[in-house]
DNA sequence: GTTGTCTATAACCATCAAGTTACATAACGG
DNA sequence: CCGTTATGTAACTTGATGGTTATAGACAAC
């Protein structure tokens, strides 16, 4: 994962709006008014965190009729755990587990 | 782990400098000057980078005579990494793997 | 206590981020 | 076509971010 993909996925994650629709959308695909429905913001600033995710490639958008679901997409949340798991070396417990976790992480790279 | 807290981490990782000063203390301690000597910026820019890293709790800073030495503090980095766990449903595979490491990261939760 | 070294702070600048309102565009149903 | 619904885009405001230079503060050595 280049230094590119990093800023912007963390960079997305820095949002506690942006991270409220990823939980949303971990439920279930969801068209831009229902996600505006769960927060107090206008309508286009929920399409601009949008626009943030999918650039980030952690959603994905299609359109279904006059709507655009928005599906999540877990890849690269997978990668930043990924750089995250590096510093695996400053848990103290747990080594084995996470030495695991990384084989898998590898394991499913694309 | 609070929203405010994840906006602090997230924000301190989605900068590379920020990231690359943390790979670097995971290697060692460094003082101010050792950091600075990395990069192409100046020593206040440094500073500031610390600063950051020190408020989202990902470093900590003790005097040692006339230098502050930054000590790289995983805990932030776990919590993070617990938090990205939580959608784990969406890789597709390791599920049991990952739910060992959910279970490591609660225990060993302050 | 003066000097030198290391680090922090202040003031400033340019750019970006997150929100707004107003309006434009896309697709579907009569 | 036309109207309605759903979403995107433009222009703007405000505040945060990331960098600079210049300066102040803390500590050690002598």
């Amino acid at each position: 994962m280049t230094d590119d993909q990093l800023d912007l996925v963390f960079g997305a994650l820095a949002d506690r709006t942006r991270r409220a629709i990823l939980a949303r959308l971990a439920q279930e695909d969801a068209n831009v008014g229902d996600l505006t429905a769960l927060f107090t913001m206008s309508q286009p600033a929920i399409s601009k965190h949008l626009k943030v995710l999918e650039q980030a490639g952690l959603i994905s958008r299609n359109r279904q009729g006059t709507m655009r679901l928005s599906h999540l997409e877990a890849a690269p949340l997978r990668d930043a755990t990924g750089w995250l798991a590096d510093y695996r070396a400053y848990w103290t417990e747990s080594y084995a587990r996470l030495d695991e976790l990384l084989e898998s992480l590898n394991e499913n790279k694309e």
